[in-house]
RNA sequence: GGCGAGGUAGCUCAGUUGGUUAGAGCGCAUGAUUCAUAAUCAUGAGGUCGGCGGUUCAAACCCGCCUCUCGCUACCA
């Protein structure tokens, strides 16, 4: 900890395209958050960088179903998701975005000189122009008949009806979404960051010199670089984003992964006039906290761009969370299963440290975790209140009772005493290690320690019974449990900062030193205090019952969602129909296609011939469970290899709700080779 | 299919370089207690450490195979 003179630390910077949940909020921000705290408090040099991603095409295709501009869609979200971390008490020491200005000035400088220095690769190839509108279209601006599913309305990038990744060139008919017009594919020039040159030094350092990293994040890593790197295009033909600093390319942007890693750069920029020190000097420590999806990003991609500039230093660490699912079912925005941090704030007023404890005690560190309000009604009650709550609110009440509020003088220690003093020293001390080795639920169990510890100590000296023989001894009970609370509320604050405030006025101080979290000379006898007031307060079962209520009506609207059949497609000829020709056959052999995991490939006699289809079904049937069965098969589709066998048709399956597989048969035997029509 | 990360008490997780009866918190049971938001404190029950095999005097930990979960990737006509 030493060895660095100052700390910069970033949080993923979301994406503006929707609030944030509580998947955010425990995987990056409450630990960003803590380590941050903590660094403040013990007096280091820090800055602490958030913002919001304003780029990529996600947002540009909302703005275009809503008819406003992109830069409405991104102030309204900039500003719901600023807030929430505000309400949160996330301390960034700024929380900026990516479509200010000094963001694209420092953007375009960074783009200009890895461009000056040969850095990039440049390339051209194909891709789809939309020529009523002048301009190409990414995938995700491209929309055809999703070639598995037949859904009319997929993605180039992928369907959402069936859930297949695509690339837009599979996609039958494929049109703009801008114009309608089918597009035409066109020649355009990109510039790559050549990773595939950086992979020794990235080896090196990571693979050598970094193996102190968490296991999901070494692995995920060692995994990338293991299977070679290849160069990625840092530029996209779009209108939204960072103009790419270069004549030949107008009307192009930077890619949004490049720019928005930049971000944290052209934050720290605008928070104060000396950011270089923080992102140049050898003594600072770089730390950047992330979801496990951004891995790729932050450990390859990223530090490749900061150490090919020349001027920039390393990460540190990428402290990476997996992900945190509620009630069992992965946390989704397009589905609305998610708890919405501003919504929880006012269904659970006040209780901003109640979510934040939850969430760090069951944070995913090592493996996805699950948020149940079961277990949240739980910690509250069990923990928070009944533990911490509960000691502080015995101390102060005893202390009213027996001295009005005067913290009494203590008189002579016994070993007791003498424990707690060296417990406590412990206590401190692991503390620090465990956020100091971004391991902050057991940091947190070492905070909660301090009230258990009390707890006990009240139990067993049992004050109330010794004021009635043995004043002398309860003024020095009560003397260490008033200096309990207060190092509960020293060392408590970084995971549960309004608690930690809250405390220190009941208790009528100033803001302890964390440094003296170890003494217990921090409240001087004959201090008055203030009258008890709970620190958190039980959740009642309705509560949580409104809450799972809530999710389950989510629930319902998204069942009726995919109840909903697809609507009709638009009207074709006679002509256009009888151009397919589908047979009656019989499938004859099956086998799994080897090294994937969908494809049985089958031999099927048509009537016609005898012919191999390879269809993706493997997922739905065993091989030996369907030879003999009759099926519809669609004979005259032009023929494709996959996986190294040509496929001669296309076998018809019905695709049920739950995105299972049926076969079309006939209802009886029926010759091969009949025809369907 | 390839790669990565996981699979330890009902739940959430610790388990240092392999070494005696495998730990913690919550939940559960019993007891104690009343200063306290029916909170607290003590004690206890509960685990063939995913499965099989191997190395070793000794394996939760090392090796091989298998299996389940999550992620990346290939594949989906």
């Amino acid at each position: 900890m030493s060895e660095f003179k100052r700390y910069t630390v970033t949080s993923a910077l979301p994406y503006a395209n929707g609030p944030v949940h509580i998947g955010h909020l425990a995987g990056v921000y409450v630990p960003a958050d803590i380590y941050a705290r903590f660094l403040r408090l013990t007096h280091q040099d820090v800055v602490f960088i958030g913002g919001s991603d304003e780029h990529g095409v996600p947002i540009t295709l909302k703005a275009k179903k809503e008819g406003v501009s992109p830069q409405d869609i991104v102030d309204r979200y900039h500003t719901i998701i600023k807030k929430s971390f505000k309400d949160f008490g996330i301390s960034f020491d700024i929380y900026s975005r990516t479509s200010n200005k000094v963001h694209h000035d420092t953007a375009s400088e960074f783009f200009t000189t890895l461009y000056e220095k040969g850095e990039f690769v440049e390339k051209t190839s194909l891709q789809f122009y939309d020529e009523a509108e002048n301009q190409f279209l990414a995938d995700r601006y491209i929309m055809g008949t999703c070639p598995k599913c037949g859904a009319e309305d997929a993605y180039g990038d992928q369907c959402e009806k069936c859930g297949s990744s695509l690339s837009a060139e599979e996609l039958i008919n494929p049109r703009s979404v801008i114009s309608g017009n089918q597009p035409v594919l066109k020649e355009t020039k990109h510039w790559f960051l050549p990773l595939d040159k950086y992979e020794d030094e990235l080896k090196q350092w990571i693979l050598e010199e970094h193996k102190e990293w968490k296991p999901n994040v070494y692995g995920q890593c060692k995994s990338w670089l293991d299977s070679g790197l290849f160069p990625r295009a840092v530029t996209r033909d779009l209108d939204w984003g960072v103009p790419v600093p270069l004549k030949e390319a107008k009307d192009k942007v930077l890619y949004v992964w490049f720019d928005a890693p930049i971000g944290y750069i052209s934050a720290t920029k605008e928070l104060t006039p000396e950011w270089e020190k923080y992102w140049k000097d050898k003594d600072s420590k770089l730390v950047h906290f992330i979801g496990k999806d951004n891995i790729v990003f932050h450990c390859i991609i990223f530090p490749s761009m900061l150490k090919h500039e020349g001027s920039y230093i390393l990460p540190d660490n990428v402290p990476s969370n997996e992900f945190l699912n509620l009630e069992g079912d992965k946390i989704s925005t397009s589905r609305n299963w998610a708890v919405w941090l501003h919504e929880y704030l006012e269904d659970f007023p006040g209780k901003q440290d109640v979510l934040r404890y939850v969430l760090c005690a069951n944070a995913p560190e090592t493996k996805d975790n699950d948020f149940t309000w079961k277990d949240f009604q739980a910690k509250n009650n069990n923990e928070l209140v009944a533990i911490m709550g509960n000691f502080v609110n015995r101390a102060l009440v005893l202390t009213h009772k027996y001295f009005d509020g005067i913290v009494p003088t203590p008189q002579e220690d016994t070993d007791y005493e003498k424990e707690i003093r060296t417990e406590i020293q412990n206590i401190k001390t692991n503390l620090e290690n465990n956020i100091k080795h971004y391991k902050f639920r057991e940091a947190l169990k070492n905070a909660m320690s301090i009230t258990r510890l009390g707890n006990k100590y009240l139990a067993d000296t049992e004050p109330w019974k010794l004021i009635k023989t043995d004043e002398n001894r309860v003024k020095t009970i009560l003397y260490y449990s008033i200096q309990l609370c207060a190092l509960s509320a020293i060392l408590a604050e970084p995971f549960l900062p309004y608690t930690s405030e809250k405390l220190i006025k009941i208790l009528n101080i100033d803001k302890p030193d964390w440094d003296d979290a170890n003494k217990f000379d921090i409240i001087e006898s004959g201090h008055k205090i203030n009258s008890a007031e709970l620190l958190f307060e039980r959740i009642e079962d309705e509560a949580i019952a409104a809450q799972v209520e809530k999710l389950n009506k989510t629930k319902e609207m998204n069942q009726a969602e995919n109840n909903a059949v697809t609507p009709q497609k638009e009207i074709i000829t006679y002509d256009d129909f009888v151009k397919q020709d589908i047979r009656i056959a019989t499938i004859l052999e099956a086998e799994k296609v080897a090294k994937a995991d969908k494809l049985l490939k089958l031999v099927i006699d048509t009537g016609i011939d005898k012919r191999t289809i390879v269809s993706g079904i493997a997922k739905y049937f065993k091989p030996e469970d369907i030879i003999g069965k009759q099926v519809c098969v669609l004979v005259n589709l032009a023929p494709r290899t996959l996986r190294g066998i040509e496929s001669q048709g296309m076998v018809l399956m019905a695709e049920d709700k739950d995105g299972s597989l049926k076969f079309i048969s006939p209802e009886s035997i029926c010759a091969n080779g009949s025809a369907i029509s």
